[in-house]
DNA sequence: AGCCTAAACGGACCACGGTCCGGTTCTATT
DNA sequence: AATAGAACCGGACCGTGGTCCGTTTAGGCT
């Protein structure tokens, strides 16, 4: 640890192009790096005190200690700032999809998968609601992530042999988890989230047994 | 015509208390009701001229010939708005469902009353997307319209002797039907409706289909 | 008819999301 | 090291949703 040669992540090795085939297409500047990290550290603190929807943009920008412009112009719109905020959770959920331990990750058979991935889905849905809604349908964020879980489902029906259409089977089974239709069942109805939890299994089972046999 | 006594509707007869036990349950005052219908009016033109989300408060409140206050106490808000807006369409068509000539109303039996409600409620979503996004969750208006979705399903799948959690299940055949999980099919990922469509058919299907047998 | 009160009215006012453009700062190049 | 120019920065500015409160009006009652 003591050799700077044998940590490559720190020490005067680490000039601007210490990578030079990582980061996005033309590369980004430096200074606009380190605001772009500021500004997410600031909104997710700030989300953490006043609340998803009482965090306006001027008041990020000023914990950030940056103007109003930069935020729009890293983050386009509110709801971009938030789908950023949001991606971060998202990606750590994916890796447990993709890479962690069964029922949820490989390893498991593929309806112990399902029903994993539809447990483990509804759960993080509710916890992140507020930031979820306030993220809206921004630019393309938000898309790939409702298509890594279209994905996942629509792999997990062909293990499963499920005969049809699956990218809209998937699509069928995804919607009942979304926010909108979680909180009028949970907040408005009343539901439990069990019973909202053991409906979604039934649906499943239904979607994926055999036609008649 | 030019009998001021064969005309129930105008003359010095129509005053304050022709109706005395229609009416909210106060009563609205006469005045509040004109601008009511106005507003209505006004919004309804605005959004054919200039496209939902181009509608702004203050040029509906111009366009009725009232101030901007008074928008806002009948109805709360913009998404207020565009609720009562929707209502209207939204009657009538439960109107064909209770009522309507078959399959939608009743008549047909069970399975096809669902698929027809399935097919219907999916145009209805698609023609009036833009009406709904903006209503949003507005109030208890878009909750009432939600309600008559879910409990209709309900009773066919009732009437169709499934088994299990049918308020839940219920739900979970409509989430799909669900604007943003349209527009994502439809609008995002290209599919054209009528897939789309029979994807829900299927669904329908697997859902009603009895237990192994 | 005339009064009285609750309700409705209107438009000035505020907050926040989003845009714009003149000035500044980074980085590649020589 | 010096230069050029692209990318970035900041904060004044705008439009719109939503609130507030002094004023007006409808309609029941005497």
């Amino acid at each position: 640890m003591s050799d700077p040669l044998s940590d490559p992540l720190s020490g005067p090795l680490s000039g601007p192009d210490l990578l030079p085939l990582l980061g996005g297409p033309p590369t980004e500047r430096r200074d606009a790096a380190r605001n772009r990290e500021a500004l997410l550290v600031a909104a997710d603190e700030l989300v953490d005190v006043c609340g998803v929807d009482h965090v306006t943009m001027e008041a990020v920008a000023a914990r950030a200690g940056v103007g109003k412009g930069t935020v729009f112009r890293r983050f386009e719109s509110r709801e971009g700032l938030m789908a950023a905020l949001l991606d971060r959770s998202e990606t750590v959920w994916q890796a447990a999809v993709i890479s962690g331990p069964p029922p949820l990750g490989p390893g498991a058979d593929p309806m112990e998968r399902l029903l994993a991935f539809g447990r483990s889905r509804l759960e993080t849905t509710l916890r992140h609601a507020e930031l979820i809604r306030a993220a809206g349908r921004a630019g393309s964020r938000s898309y790939a992530a409702w298509s890594f879980t279209a994905m996942h489902v629509r792999y997990l029906l062909g293990e499963l042999d499920v005969r049809g259409d699956l990218p809209v089977l998937a699509t069928a089974l995804l919607a009942p988890l979304e926010v909108p239709v979680l909180e009028q069942q949970v907040r408005v109805e009343g539901f439990p989230v069990d019973r909202v939890l053991a409906g979604w299994e039934d649906l499943a089972r239904r979607v994926v047994r055999p036609p008649d046999a």
